[in-house]
DNA sequence: ACTACGGATTAGATACGTCTAAAGTAAATA
DNA sequence: TATTTACTTTAGACGTATCTAATCCGTAGT
């Protein structure tokens, strides 16, 4: 048996392969978890042991394939977690984080199976990232394009939100930056910042939110509000 | 903070409380939470430490207010929890109970009134067990009759099946033994066996059951049925 | 190729929750 | 009252997850 423990730091190390690529450095994780170095090498070495990392020493860790199927079994966990929060129990977006953290290591299969089936197996969460499926496949990235790479006069719908600060996402919930959300790239100004038009109010945006914050154009595609929206 | 454990144990020192009577012995809680004495006295050491239980050495443990509170708010946690699970999830009343034992110490304040709002306030669980209420005050068990206490010819409905195996509750669900089930007693028998008809059907229940089973008559009193299916 | 620096690992300590083995206490028995 | 017995507590140990302090690579710069 994976403590909880044991299942945040592949959690960890899954998201942070994802963001800068295997290996994952011991300060790297460190620093995401809020432990020490230390801490990070004793629990690396106890998680080689059971086979669900590969370690080299002094270079960095990476997950085997048993060791992402319990991160991705922990997203998916996640994931539903926060759709049920928003969909059943009228959560704000910007507040699932925290309870679904505390909960996803808690949750039977069983609650898993029911919930998703409840929910309709829905294939993303309130901020527009993909629910990992049943069969615990990690979930490719669609590459969407972001909001900066985008021309004044586009028309697009905001396609994911995450990876950000409680306090960021209830400031882009306020301004009704949110999955699903149509809105106009009315300007990109000269000094970094972005103004789109969202029923009609315009809203500003600095470069960095701009720069990672993923689009589809407004006709095409999935539309991501009905899954995100229903159940 | 109080640590999962801590709060297991207070959870049983009240259970056990409510059946014995204060002063609950080191070995009692032992054998409920399946450790041995000393862990017990060690723990209970700490509990005393934060105020949360009154010990005299060799004699027992008691809880004070603040332990009582804590105890109670993870009992209403618990049965919110289960009752949200046969509800929403669709689980039967025998698979309920170790899936909140798993995320009774995990979830909110934020959560435990989302979901009793969702719920609609309910005041009974699927067991039919009381729900304590938002003010955490202990709930009283309301004194109900026995089935053995029962004559033949009366009619009955179950009000109460509790604090029993799950190889058990689920027999009892099977033939139809569940909180809000009418039934009526016809046949005592000298054997220690009592038969009651269900739907028409006779069900064999031997006098261990039939001490435990908590009914009420079938004409009067609250529709429990009605609180423990509705929301 | 040498050195210095940043990051990683080792060493050793602490708190928690648990155990077994040994010692202590209270209550029942003779 | 003396003794036995059942239960409780003390003593000492272990595994997990964490820390700080000290040591040890590896590499970037000279």
């Amino acid at each position: 048996m994976l403590s909880d423990v044991m299942e945040d730091y592949l959690k960890a190390i899954y998201a942070l392969e994802r963001e800068h690529g295997p290996p994952v450095k011991t300060s790297t994780i460190a620093d995401h978890l809020d432990v020490t170095s230390p801490t990070v090498t004793s629990m690396v070495e106890k998680l080689e042991d059971r086979g669900l990392v590969e370690r080299e020493k002094y270079k960095g860790v990476e997950l085997t394939a048993d060791g992402e199927t319990v991160a991705v079994e922990v997203l998916r966990h996640h994931r539903l977690l926060e759709a049920f929060l928003a969909d059943h129990l009228d959560y704000e977006w910007d507040e699932v984080h925290d309870e679904a953290d505390a909960l996803e290591h808690h949750i039977s299969e069983e609650f898993e199976r029911r919930l998703a089936r409840k929910l309709g197996d829905p294939t993303v969460d309130p901020h527009g990232d993909p629910i990992p499926g049943a069969d615990l496949e990690p979930p490719e990235d669609p590459d969407t394009e972001v909001l900066a790479d985008h021309d004044e006069g586009d028309r697009l719908v905001v396609a994911r939100v995450s990876d950000r600060n409680d306090d960021e996402l209830r400031y882009l919930a306020d301004v009704g930056v949110q999955p699903g959300t149509e809105l106009e790239l009315v300007e990109h100004a000269p000094i970094g910042m972005f103004v789109v038009h969202i029923d009609g109010e315009d809203v500003h945006l600095p470069e960095r939110v701009a720069e990672t914050l993923e689009v589809r154009p407004a006709d095409t595609g999935a539309d991501v509000d009905q899954e995100v929206a229903d159940a």
